[in-house]
DNA sequence: CCTCTATGTTGACGAACTTCGAAGCAGGAT
DNA sequence: ATCCTGCTTCGAAGTTCGTCAACATAGAGG
């Protein structure tokens, strides 16, 4: 299932290892690469879908659960789903009928290194 | 010059007031504003664009110091900077000759926030 | 085996995005 | 005023994206 070419946010963010995008010139490769997460991010559907897996309680949630909340057909949720994975934010696996997603935290949280400026701690909100 | 209608990122992100994106199902109206703002950093011209006025000294820079970077015309890089500006990222001010840009911190501020698990600090990388 | 349910994949189409050249505008210099 | 330079806006071409209907697949249960 999970046999999809992931983005790899390569060595960077939370760890502090490399330069954060607001205090380095980003290189080209690397702005590619970041920017296919970005993009994975910047559809209302998508945005909704993650904040839905993340935030649910036992951390892993049934595409059925997901389906309801949107106007859309099952397939186009499943595109989107396979995009968000693709872009190394979820994963999932099969159990018997079902197929469960849950975040894959390291991903937002090398983002969120690498939007946040070397003074501000950029604690959770909420 | 920054009469553009801007993305406003409502009440959130770094301090602390509202539900970050990990914790809290996103409402509709919400995930499309928020979706803007990702769209913007969906791309390696405008992730590079941003990174390096971020990233300068001064925390200006002059649109003539950036497009050298790039192999795109100039109203390429213009209107990459225009949808960074609708995005609430950066702003612009002409003075004299040239334009300067420099970068809006409170959205990423705020990205950074909304990115960052309860237990996970997110300091800065690098 | 066959059928039913839950998901993923394919192909197609319109909408949106990236890019360019050409034209427009604002300021400084002549 | 006239020209030149720096930057933005306009209009068009090619590409990518979001969506659906139709089809394919996986597993449960007769």
């Amino acid at each position: 299932m999970s046999k999809q070419e992931l983005v790899v946010l390569g060595q960077d963010g939370a760890d502090g290892c490399c330069p954060g995008l607001l205090t380095t010139p980003l290189g080209e490769e690397r702005a590619v690469e970041l920017a296919k997460v970005f993009k994975a991010l910047g559809d209302p559907v998508r945005l909704r879908l993650l904040s839905m897996i993340a935030s649910r309680e036992g951390g892993e949630v049934c595409v059925c659960d997901l389906t309801p909340a949107f106007d859309l057909s099952q397939p186009t949720i499943s595109h989107h789903l396979k995009l968000l994975r693709q872009a190394g934010l979820i994963d999932c696996e099969r159990r018997g009928t079902w197929v469960y997603y849950w975040l894959l935290p390291e991903t937002t949280d090398k983002l969120a290194g690498l939007l946040t400026r070397p003074g501000q701690p950029a604690e959770a909100s909420s």
